[in-house]
DNA sequence: CACAGGATCGTT
DNA sequence: ACGATCCTGTGT
């Protein structure tokens, strides 16, 4: 059975970090029998971004941050949550894609059973429960998304029209990174968490 | 080596 | 509003 669309190229993610993240929503993530659309990302900035890992520099478990774009970066949040980013730019840039929400489109099933059988969007909006969904967890981490067999993006379908906003969890960082409006969702969908503070 | 805290989630 | 739960970065 063919994937849905065609992998996204290496180059898509060479470009500003807030460009690939509106760019990203429509598109498709795929990881074995299910296909999610994404619907929600946050863009994370480099090192001058208060409110990004990459704020402290390279470490061990930002490293990925600093690949070439098309990486994976994961990491574990809360003792029990997976966080999917999408590295962007070029190497050393250290600017990332946060997946916040998704909707399914094939591997329901399996979707349904690693989810508990939640309904309605509560199934995949939010970072934690798209990780958990797709099955992604440190070992994906340092993947590249436009290599095939593991982890990809394809071509989806695009958003008619985007909503933006702050990004949320952030009221750590400075007042000028916590106000930047970095939250981008497709406008009208369901599968967004927190539908406040959009426009 | 010890410790404080986190780009969250689900329940109360 | 709060507890779960453990990896991570930082400091000693």
């Amino acid at each position: 059975m063919p994937r849905p669309g065609s992998l996204i190229p290496a180059a898509f993610y060479l470009r500003p970090v807030d460009v690939v993240a509106r760019d990203l929503l429509g598109r498709h993530l795929c990881l074995g029998p299910v296909t999610l659309r994404i619907t929600e990302v946050e863009a994370y900035g480099g090192p001058q971004d208060s409110a990004s890992h990459a704020r402290s520099g390279r470490t061990p478990r930002n490293a990925p941050m600093w690949e070439a774009g098309g990486c994976a970066y994961v990491y574990f949040c809360y003792g029990m949550h997976h966080m999917l980013n999408v590295v962007t730019g070029p190497p050393d840039r250290a600017e990332a894609v946060l997946i916040r929400s998704c909707e399914p489109v094939t591997g329901l099933d399996l979707v349904l059973e690693r989810r508990r059988h939640v309904q309605g969007p509560a199934l995949l909006t939010g970072p934690g429960k798209v990780a958990q969904a797709l099955g992604v967890d440190l070992a994906f981490t340092g993947t590249r998304f436009h290599e095939p067999g593991g982890l990809e993006l394809r071509a989806g379908s695009p958003a008619a029209a985007i909503l933006a906003g702050p990004r949320v969890g952030v009221d750590f960082a400075s007042p000028a990174d916590r106000d930047r409006p970095w939250r981008f969702a497709e406008a009208g969908t369901p599968w967004v968490s927190r539908p406040r503070n959009l426009r």
